[in-house]
DNA sequence: AGCATTGCCGAAACCGGTTTCGGAGACGCA
DNA sequence: TGCGTCTCCGAAACCGGTTTCGGCAATGCT
C-alpha cells in the first residue's frame, strides 16, 4: 500500500521533466537554461533558441510553486465572492469564471477562489492569499460606488482589476457592461410601443451599477422627449419582495406608469408576482423589461425582455487584462467595455391601456378582489 | 517606479515570518522546529509545545508552496466545471463554492478552479494541474452513471471525491443527495392530494442523478399502490424543449396524467411552457413538481414546487471528506448523504379534474385554438 | 562498571527553481 | 603584441521549506 503510493509519487515525478534534466541534456547550467528561458540579456540568441527548441522538445514546464519561492508570484489570479443576503444564487458566476479560467490557462495562470460572508471578511481573506501567496491579484466583481476593497488594494500596493467602474475610476483597470446604453434603448424601445409613463425599479445606489442604469434610464427619458418623473422612481430594491413593493407602489399612483423598468431581472419577478395576484395582464396591460439575461427571465410568463449580458467574455477580457497588467506593472491602467444585447420577450407591447385607464382598471380590479 | 515595487517586496516579505526567523528565536535549527510542527515522533513533547507555542506568538504560518516543491502536496483540491450546453447556467455553483471554500480555508487549503468545453478536455486539464501541482485531487460534480473521470483518476491514482453516486460506488468516496427519497415523497404527496395518473420526465441516463430519480419515481408508485404505467414515463430530458415536447406527448395519451413530476426545475419551465400555451391552469388542471429548488423555480407562476437542495452543506461536507482522506490515504472510502427538503409551491393541488375529464379538456382547448 | 539502547537534536543534503557575481574568451584598437 | 571592453556562460548562493543521517547524552540492563 505505502510502497504503491510511493511508486506512484515516484513514477509521476519522473515524468516531470525538470530544469536540471533540461540542463543535463543541453550541458549547461541551471543558471544559464533559467534565464534563457526567462528572457535575460546575458544569454546569446543562439544557445537561447537551443534551450527553448530543447525545452519545448522534452516538454519542459517549470513548477510555478518553485518559481514563487524566490520570485514571489504564483501566477494565479485570485477570486473573492462575496456571498451577500440577495445576490448569492446569481447565476452569472459559471459564465463569468469559464472566461475566466480561460484566459488564465492560456497564459498558464490558474484561479484560486475563495468565498466571503461579509465585506470585512473579504479584505481578511484577500490579505492572507496575498500574504501566502496564493494570489498575486484580485479581480473585483458586483463593485461598490465606494469600495473599500480598492481602498485596501490601493493603499496595500496589490493589484487588481475590476468588473464594473467604480466613483473614481480615472486610475482603476476596470471592464463592464455599458448598461446605461441598454436602460436608454430600453426607454426607446417602449416609446416607440407608445408608453409614455414608464417606471423604474433600481437597487442599491451601493452597487456601481445602479448609477450607470439609472442614469440611463433618464437619458432614455430625455433622449425620446419624455419628462422626468421622480414618483415613478423607486431605488434600493434588492429582492424580489421589495420590487413586489415598489411596484405596488407605483400602481397606486393617480397616473401609474404602462411599463416598469427594472435593473435586474430578479427585480422584474417581483414585478410579475404583483402583476399576478392583481390579475394585470403583462406585455398589455402592464409591459416590463429587465436586465442581465438570467434564466429565471426564461422562466417566467410571458418570457422577459431583458438585456443579455456576456459574462464569459467580461471573465475572458477580465483575465487576459490583469494578467498584462502583471507582465508589465508600469504601464497605464486599462480599460474596456462592451455592451449588452436586448433579447425581446412577451413581457412587452403596445400599452392596452393609457395611465388613466390603468388606474382606472386597478381600482376595478380591488374592488373585485375586496 | 521599480524600486518601489521592490520595496513594496521587501516589506511584504518582512511581514512574512519564516522557519529561519522561528529558529533563529528558538535557538534551533529549521529542521527541528520543522519536524516537530509536522509531527515527527523524535521530537520531544517538551521542545514540540515550545515551538508551536512561539509559532502561534510569532504568527508563523509555512508557505504551502515551498512545502509543495519537496513534499509534492500542495494543499489545493482543485474543481473542473464542464460547461456542458444544457447546464451551464445552474445556479447551484455559487453556493457549491461557498460550502467548498469554506471546508478548505478551515484547514488552509485552497480551490483551484477550471473550466472545460468537453470531456476529453476535463480530463486533459486534470491532467495538467496535477502534473504542475495545482492540484492534489478533485471534486467530481454531475458524475455520470459510468464516468470517464473516475476510471481515469482511478488508473492514475490521483485522489478525488464524487459528489452524485456512480455506477460502481462501493470503492468510491462520495457525498449525495438522496433524490430518489425526493422523488418518492413528490408521489406521495401527489397522492394524497388524489392524483392517480402522475407523469414522469427524467433526463439522460448518463447522469448519475438520472437513475436515483427514476428509481425513487417507481419506489414512490409502489409505496402508494399506484401502477407504473411505462406511457407515463418520457426520459432524456435535457431542456425546457426537451421537456415541452415530452409534455406534449404526456399529454396526448387518451388517459393524460393529472400531475407530472420533474426530476429538473429546469424541466419544469417546459411544462409551464406547454400548459401556460395550451391555457391549462397549473395547479389545478395540472401539478407540477421539480427538484433542485433552482431560483428559476421561484420565477414562475403559480411558484414551482420542488426540494430545494443545500449545496453549500454539499459542498463544505465534500470538501471536509477530501481533505481528510488526503490527511490518511489509507482510510477506507468515505461516504454520506442528505435528504432534499419539500418547498411546496401553487404548482400542486388536487385535481379538479379526473383524467378523462382532463382529455376531453385538452380536446376542447385544441379545438378552440385550431 | 561496562555496554547496548533509546531519545532527542544538529548538520547537511535536497526540492526546483532564480539571481548575483566573476571570469574566460573573443574582439577591437592602438 | 598588449590591453581594455564586451559577450556569454559557469559557479554558487539563495528562496523556504522537508527529510535523512549521524552522534551525543541519558537511560536500561546485566
Amino acid at each position: 500500500m505505502r510502497s504503491n503510493g510511493t511508486m506512484d509519487r515516484r513514477a509521476r515525478d519522473t515524468a516531470r521533466v525538470t530544469i536540471s534534466d533540461l540542463s543535463r541534456a543541453l550541458s549547461l547550467t541551471k543558471g544559464t537554461v533559467s534565464r534563457a528561458l526567462n528572457g535575460y540579456p546575458d544569454i546569446s540568441e543562439a544557445t537561447r533558441n537551443r534551450v527553448i527548441r530543447a525545452a519545448q522538445a522534452m516538454g519542459y514546464r517549470p513548477l510555478s510553486q518553485a518559481q514563487a519561492i524566490k520570485t514571489g508570484r504564483s501566477c494565479s489570479l485570485g477570486l473573492v465572492v462575496e456571498l451577500s443576503q440577495y445576490d448569492a444564487h446569481r447565476p452569472f458566476l459559471a459564465e463569468f469564471l469559464a472566461g475566466l479560467t480561460q484566459a488564465a490557462s492560456a497564459e498558464g495562470w490558474t484561479l484560486t477562489i475563495a468565498t466571503s460572508e461579509s465585506e470585512t471578511d473579504t479584505i481578511r481573506i484577500m490579505r492572507d492569499l496575498v500574504r501566502d501567496r496564493k494570489a498575486d491579484g484580485f479581480i473585483l466583481q458586483r463593485v461598490l460606488w465606494e469600495d473599500p476593497r480598492i481602498a485596501y488594494l490601493e493603499r496595500e500596493n496589490v493589484p487588481f482589476i475590476c468588473y464594473g467602474r467604480p466613483k473614481n475610476r480615472e486610475k482603476v483597470s476596470y471592464f463592464d457592461v455599458v448598461s446605461e446604453a441598454a436602460m436608454a434603448d430600453a426607454i426607446t424601445w417602449l416609446a416607440r410601443l407608445g408608453h409614455v409613463r414608464i417606471g423604474y425599479i433600481g437597487s442599491a445606489p451601493d452597487y456601481a451599477y445602479s448609477h450607470a442604469r439609472r442614469d440611463g434610464y433618464r437619458a432614455g427619458l430625455a433622449a425620446e422627449g419624455l419628462t422626468y418623473d421622480a414618483r415613478l422612481v423607486v431605488e434600493g430594491a434588492l429582492s424580489p419582495d421589495h420590487a413586489a413593493q415598489a411596484t405596488r407602489q407605483l400602481l397606486a399612483l393617480e397616473t401609474p406608469p404602462t411599463a416598469i423598468l427594472c435593473a435586474t431581472d430578479t427585480l422584474a419577478r417581483g414585478v410579475y408576482e404583483v402583476a399576478n395576484t392583481l390579475g394585470l395582464k403583462i406585455g398589455s396591460e402592464l409591459s416590463v423589461v429587465g436586465y442581465d439575461g438570467a434564466p429565471e427571465g426564461q422562466a417566467m410568463w410571458p418570457r422577459l425582455a431583458t438585456f443579455a449580458v456576456d459574462n464569459r467574455q467580461a471573465g475572458a477580457r477580465l483575465g487576459a487584462m490583469f494578467i498584462a497588467r502583471m507582465q508589465d506593472p508600469e504601464a497605464p491602467a486599462t480599460q474596456g467595455v462592451i455592451r449588452a444585447t436586448f433579447t425581446p420577450g412577451g413581457s412587452t407591447g403596445r400599452p392596452t391601456l393609457t395611465s388613466d385607464q390603468l388606474a382606472r382598471h386597478l381600482a376595478n380590479l380591488a374592488a373585485v378582489t375586496a
